[in-house]
DNA sequence: TTTTATTTATTTATCAATAAATAAATGTCA
DNA sequence: TGACATTTATTTATTGATAAATAAATAAAA
């Protein structure tokens, strides 16, 4: 049998590209437990509820992209450009878990909203003093222009419109 | 008793609020007739199903956003200024209907998928076109920023979240 | 009196969540 | 070492709730 653990990670790894396929409401648990091997009763022996799972989803989602942001490094003429580059390296790489990040807004559960309200600001922060620290003028409208076409690059892969985000400058 | 045309626009209404407050899957047809003054069953009498109600309050959302930003006149060098005005003014006088077009795009329903999907292109081209009218450089480029501007601004809006807003430049 | 407007009554379907049961693994000590 | 005991992993079966959609009935108006 496998540990316990091992089996609480496959669900959280199959739960986001359920999740992400079919957004919170029409993703049910049967879905997220036969794509993880298991049965539906045995993911809430890992987690309270549907509504845990979707943290823990969440939460590995803007975990990696904050991560990421985090390690980047460049000199200040060249360090938007480089972010820009690495979030589209996530785009490509885990396409499912920022699509997540985009529809997690959408979701009315009060827990949920005020869950992604506050990664949502954790990241925006942390660009900010990334930019601060690197010594560029006006850090803050900055990271709103760089979220701002994170959003728009989102937007576009969730509507399947590839034609919007052909010449976004970084 | 009221004509028939009457009561469905009042569906219509009442629609924009339930969706935009509990989101597609959390608003029943139940909460939308309760708020129109019409029984569950009698939406029905209007709408196919609950995803042409809801296309019917999208096409409203959209088209608002759509025809304010046809109607902005403005000289060149103040035409993104202006119409930044204009998206923060429809944002005060209609938040509803704004936060459904960003609550839209993360509906899984096929049907509603395509409808938001055609929407938001038709918008992103007339803005284009509007910014080339006006003899703008990068017309395109401009269009994007300014809808990523919005959708930065929309975001902080359903997530409760003015700082995020405080200093963006149009 | 025949449409039109609208309600009441019901059906069908779907899910999250719980409880109870089983099976496999692990440890203990004679 | 091997039987017994205990824990850990996992399944089957079921419930309770909710919501969309349909059909039949009623009331008002033209």
């Amino acid at each position: 049998m496998a540990p316990r653990e091992d089996k609480k990670e496959i669900i959280i790894e199959n739960a986001v590209a359920v999740f992400a396929e079919k957004g919170y409401y029409k993703a049910t648990t049967a879905m997220v437990a036969k794509a993880a091997g298991v049965t539906q009763p045995y993911v809430f022996h890992f987690f309270k509820n549907k509504e845990e799972l979707f943290k823990a989803v969440i939460d590995r989602a803007f975990g990696r992209i904050y991560d990421t942001f985090s390690e980047v490094q460049a000199p200040a003429n060249k360090l938007m450009e480089t972010m820009g580059r690495a979030f589209e390296q996530i785009v490509q790489t885990h396409r499912d878990e920022v699509l997540m990040v985009m529809q997690a807004h959408a979701i009315a559960e009060e827990g949920i909203r005020e869950h992604v309200k506050n990664l949502f600001l954790t990241i925006f922060d942390s660009l900010t003093l990334k930019f601060e620290n690197a010594g560029l003028p006006n850090a803050k409208q900055t990271a709103s222009h760089f979220v701002g076409t994170g959003l728009l690059i989102t937007v576009a892969e969730v509507l399947d419109l590839p034609q919007l985000t052909n010449k976004v400058d970084h």
